[in-house]
DNA sequence: ACATACTCGACTAAATCAGTAGACATACTA
DNA sequence: TAGTATGTCTACTGATTTAGTCGAGTATGT
């Protein structure tokens, strides 16, 4: 399950791919776009900032860039800032002598995680949502 | 994440897998071993039996066994028991008329993780298990 | 009757999640 | 150099979930 944090990360980063090329995008401009807390939001860009994925600029016409273009940054990556191992790997220990048998499955499960979020970069997101914009509007005008 | 809980569940039902044919197995048998608290363990047998997992026999001689042939019950069956969607599908709603550009890929990744827990049984578990109590024990005696 | 099991509902402590607040630093502009 | 619009940092708080625990019951075999 994806948090809520997360999930308003991966939105937010949608934003700045958006207005990849263009100027800074303030963080009330991305609050207000996508429907997040202003000051939790914050700590969200700069989470991103420390992990690399976001620049910013302070002062008047300030505000965030991505870091990286947005056809290297994928939905794995920001994943992996939010929620520690992208599949399970149990805390709880198993009794001295006891065979792994899970092990393997949690493996299996992470690599096939990884491979759809690790194939999933904001640029085809982007794309992606300006399709889902025009059938959208198509839907009304046939 | 996989949590504690649903870990000793897995655990659990290889217990009841590599017995099955036998007798019933008490709680205190598959806490011990496996090194789980009984107590938290008694709701967590109740809760697969709920789900038509297990079978319980009360009064001495009682335990439980397997509602269901080991061969026939996967991994993915187990866990959604206990963790509500195998994959994500947010809480957050987004704004009105924002197109939901992640809902495939949680979708994806849903798909892809039934395919790998959904492709794995108890049958297969317990025979895993014993090879790799082989291996372990072989290392030993080379 | 008695011992050995499972059954049920309520309870609690600790951790995590989701979000908030206040004081501060920086940068542009007049 | 004052003011305003930005991001930065640390700490805090309430709600929810997780991980158990407990006590009192119910069924079964001998």
């Amino acid at each position: 399950m994806i948090s809520n944090k997360c999930y308003y990360a991966l939105r937010a980063m949608l934003v700045l791919s958006r207005h990849e090329g263009g100027g800074p995008v303030t963080i009330s401009q991305i609050a207000e776009a996508k429907g997040i807390p202003p000051r939790f939001l914050e700590a969200i860009l700069r989470q991103l900032k420390q992990h690399g994925f976001t620049e910013s600029i302070r002062g008047k016409e300030g505000g965030y860039i991505l870091a990286q273009p947005a056809k290297d940054i994928t939905v794995a990556d920001i994943i992996s800032v939010f929620e520690s191992p992208l599949a399970s790997a149990s805390p709880v220990t198993n009794r001295p002598g006891e065979p792994d048998v899970f092990g393997e499955v949690w493996k299996q499960a992470e690599d096939a995680l990884t491979s759809v979020y690790g194939n999933i970069h904001f640029r085809k997101l982007v794309e992606r949502e300006d399709d889902l914009r025009r059938e959208a509007a198509s839907h009304y005008s046939i």
